[in-house]
DNA sequence: TTGTAAGCGTTATCAT
DNA sequence: ATGATAACGCTTACAA
């Protein structure tokens, strides 16, 4: 009575019964072991499917100290509520599960929130995963850093740090800031505010490239016209509703985020400017709502599919003891309606 | 030396040695076993914290048969794209990560995309997780069916199937299509599209309370105004656009997500129809960019947060052996600008 | 090429 | 109230 996938699990012993060898041979052929005859590995194989054994995971990982299972971390608690909310996030997990998938690996999910110490080493030291994959570094840099000191195998999707110990894969945000700014200040806007909280690492790296960008062209910024807004759509507004009222002569926007961008372009009319009309728009992350949005938003494109893949790739090195390099992925400019040319 | 965080794992049988007493002894305390003299129990379970000790949870998997994790298995096979990308699921996969969190357990994550039969009973027979909750039930409806017949502990997200063997929690999808729908005729629209493919379940009964909206009014609705648009925007961006330019009467949208209203809403711009002056336009999910578009979306409002907090609730019930019911959730109107009226 | 046997770190069943 | 001891289902030296 092959299949059915009902009734108890079949375990090794009884598939060693059942073809007539012992466990350890099962074993082996399962696992492709050259030191076993081709036709019995053929044999043993053919008969698991038949019989729908598969090998039980947890017995396989006490024995073996491996999980081969990745954890994947969002650290939370630097703004309490849903940043989650930000599809950048779906994005990014849709191609971590690919990219873990392909190579056979599970992957773990965890929000962190409270901002105590040892979540990412607990990750590891509870043995419940291999290597941690931690989304957007932000405040959590240090936590990260001590943990890979101490051999932990942590990568993380964010801004590459000088002097940190762990492995990076991220935009170059820089280039980003700079690309947004550029685009602005070269259809003649001359009055850009910044939105971002630069309390994060990876949007302070934009902003000095927003900075780089004028300096560049020899060109003054303006302090006032920089907010330290979250990214919370909420805040957002909240944040930015003074700043549009207060400044007149305000003509363009770098956002941190396309939310951030969206938001802003609401804000604005609602103050009767118009985008792109009186003021240029630029978000960043190109998510799927960018394009479609009214006006279409013009963005910075990261390329999140690549940086998924990277991530799962370094974190598979660490687990196999081999070193890491640090990834810092080009961004590109999608112009789109909310920064076209008055 | 305690603590540390660094060095070989401590096992159950070092922490033995250290407190003076035998492994049971300590198991038994680490669980809060009654039987254990209460003095006992806080001195192993202080000298753990000390150490920083923690059970190794894949050899007590091993051992109680019990993974303490939910597999979380978002099906994708139905749209082939990344369908994922929608808002939606990073909303429910941070609140099921919150549930499972509270109740001490992981969370798997895993797409699937092969159309192959036996993933749901796989995931449990693979013994990786003790439950599962599939998000969106969508096309898989029967290979879930099968799976809970067997007994396999599933609970989907989606609609409810009459006769169905699993368990689901959702929104009341037919109150959300007749609450779209009666917002708009009431406000005097009268010739209203639907958008949203009818082979997914829950979008086929949002269309049954479209239909019921209009009935119940004694009007008819147009079988020319409704498109089996795809969740990507690419694909209803191209699907509606012979819509807009055919039907220069249409006057009123119930799209089948925040994503295809706000897709919507630009191709009908770009026509020059004007949201909401010419054309009234409703999503669905108030997803958080919903409320700052331009115009702002008015949309179905789902209260994701206590949908995963059932899904998980369920789930557990399951594992316990207990019976679980399925969960219709009432749903919201939020009006804003885009169905404003004229 | 295959088999034997010793663990991996727990929990559960008996005893005491 | 605590301790021995036997599993749980695999992998992997070491033998044959």
């Amino acid at each position: 009575m092959p299949n059915g996938s009902s009734g108890p699990q079949l375990t090794m012993k009884d598939m060693a019964t059942l073809a007539g060898v012992s466990e350890s041979t099962v074993s082996r052929a399962l696992a492709d072991h050259p030191s076993i005859a081709a036709k019995t590995r053929a044999r043993i194989q053919a008969l698991s499917t038949e019989y729908g054994y598969t090998i039980n995971p947890v017995a396989r990982s006490l024995r073996s100290r491996q999980t081969r299972t990745l954890a994947v971390v969002i650290p939370l608690f630097h703004d309490q509520a849903q940043h989650l909310s930000d599809p950048f996030f779906s994005l990014i997990l849709g191609h971590l599960a690919d990219a873990a998938a392909a190579r056979g690996y599970e992957m773990l999910l965890s929000k962190v929130v409270d901002r105590d110490q040892a979540w990412v080493s607990r990750a590891i030291d509870t043995r419940r995963a291999d290597a941690v994959i931690v989304i957007g570094q932000s405040v959590a840099h240090e936590t990260i850093d001590v943990a890979a000191r101490q051999g932990a195998p942590v990568v993380a999707w964010g801004a590459k740090v000088a002097g940190a110990a762990y492995v990076t894969v991220g935009s170059d945000n820089r280039m980003g800031g700079d690309l947004a700014a550029s685009h602005l200040l070269d259809n003649g806007r001359r009055r850009l505010a910044f939105l971002g909280d630069r309390g994060l690492l990876e949007i302070s790296q934009r902003f000095e490239g927003f900075v780089a960008a004028h300096q560049r062209r020899g060109l003054a910024w303006d302090p006032t016209l920089v907010i330290d807004t979250r990214f919370e759509p909420q805040e957002a507004r909240c944040d930015t509703l003074p700043l549009v009222r207060g400044a007149p002569r305000l003509d363009g926007v770098v956002a941190a985020s396309d939310l951030i961008a969206i938001s802003m372009i609401q804000v604005l009319g609602e103050a009767g400017r118009r985008t792109p009309e009186d003021v240029g728009v630029v978000g960043f992350d190109d998510t799927p709502v960018a394009a479609h949005t009214n006006p279409p938003l013009t963005t910075i494109r990261q390329d999140i599919h690549a940086g998924a893949e990277a991530l799962v790739e370094r974190a598979l090195r660490l687990i196999a003891g081999e070193s890491a390099t640090s990834l810092e992925m080009p961004v590109e400019l999608i112009v789109r309606g909310s920064s076209a040319v008055a």
